[in-house]
DNA sequence: CAGTGGTCTAGACCACTCC
DNA sequence: GAGTGGTCTAGACCACTGT
């Protein structure tokens, strides 16, 4: 059982909804009457109004009242892990192998995400669980924005882990899609030319500048899983 | 600017936290001393400070303290709209086509999903944009828990849809993940076969029963984008 | 204008867990 | 045992916004 009373509320409500008691677009009662009703304080009750709000199955409206959304959002979340975490989870040896690290003009995609930049760092890194490729990386980083980076290796720790531990807490984009293996991607994950590869693209910012924008392909077969 | 003082709050501190003044791991001031240096109640902290936990920014315990996450968890959120709206948004006039429709006897993967049911509704439905095809899904719909679904056609309105409206705010498992296009998913999607297509699969649930699953397939160069 | 949610306060008691 | 967060209360004032 949930002991805090904010949290059976929250659990109430949405029974409420689910049984057809509150129908989709209806409007459930006030604060005050509800707080009657549960035999508490409003601020509890709004407590557990405030969180159904924010997962998307309410919608609260200042003298307009609560109403159950006409088409609750259905939203997932995914967590991002780092590349290190994923492989060791499914329990095998995580390795990485920097393949190309250099300091050069980045090509006009890359140049109008990190902000037209003279030069960036571009590094091309393999992930491998127990040997095997996992995910293949290609990688630019605004050095004019995180100078230190210019004097890593990424060797020992990749460049994925090193920001998430160097710049934390910042924001993004990100872009899941399926290629093809071409190239030099399909060489780095030892994968069938053609094959279909799952891709993720992320532009981390933070205050507005771009730190990094990354293109990561995963092994064939790769699955991301989440939950609603 | 941010009028209330707990967003304020929780403001400043994830400032601090990336100007590095309070480093990864660290423990930063209790409930009591932040509220005498922010001028507020110990209650508008709390709320500051929970909501940065939720955010997977900081770890809360008792007697321990607040300490920011070492390894801060990346999330994203995704909203798993409803296709017609996708389409539309994309600003093309919706159509879909229910290609297959049947109540037959589940093949072994997907029985197991369902829960083990002698007999399901079988649908293979086309959805299009401005005439193109946009998505192919293939879902099977436990009738044992929505008898209601069998009467229906879902010639106006989709399964998709249909669903979301009746069988609101219930939960399940979200997988994506890359495939080339064969047969029949190839030739409604008006795919090259071969080509690299984005899937999601969708299983849903309320109280623990599976009411639906569903392999939803990507027009080719689907993007689903998000956000840090 | 008046109803409703948004926020804040000052205080209280409790539950957990580190020392 | 004692420090810290978790929760709740009763009340207050205010900001929106529907009628």
């Amino acid at each position: 059982m949930n002991q805090a009373i904010h949290s059976a509320i929250r659990e109430d409500v949405l029974r409420r909804i689910r049984s057809g008691e509150w129908p989709l677009g209806s409007r459930i009662p006030d604060e005050k009457t509800l707080a009657v009703h549960y035999g508490c304080a409003r601020g509890t009750v709004n407590r557990a109004l405030r969180a159904l709000a924010e997962e998307g199955v309410v919608v609260r409206r200042r003298k307009g009242g609560t109403r159950v959304r006409t088409a609750p959002v259905r939203q997932a979340r995914l967590a991002i892990p780092i590349i290190r975490e994923q492989v060791e989870t499914l329990g095998g040896e995580y390795a990485h192998e920097v393949l190309t690290r250099r300091i050069a003009p980045p090509p006009k995609a890359a140049r109008a995400i990190l902000g037209s930049p003279e030069k960036a760092l571009y590094l091309e890194t393999v992930h491998r669980g127990d040997g095997a490729p996992f995910a293949f990386e290609r990688r630019w980083i605004n050095v004019d924005a995180i100078p230190e980076a210019a004097n890593r290796r990424f060797e020992r720790m990749s460049s994925n882990e090193w920001l998430v531990k160097t710049v934390p807490l910042s924001g993004g984009d990100l872009t899941f899609r399926a290629v093809n293996a071409v190239g030099r991607v399909a060489k780095a994950l030892a994968a069938a030319e053609g094959a279909a590869l799952f891709a993720l693209e992320r532009t981390t910012r933070l205050e507005e500048v771009v730190i990094t924008t990354v293109q990561i392909y995963y092994r064939e077969g790769y699955r991301m899983q989440s939950h609603l």
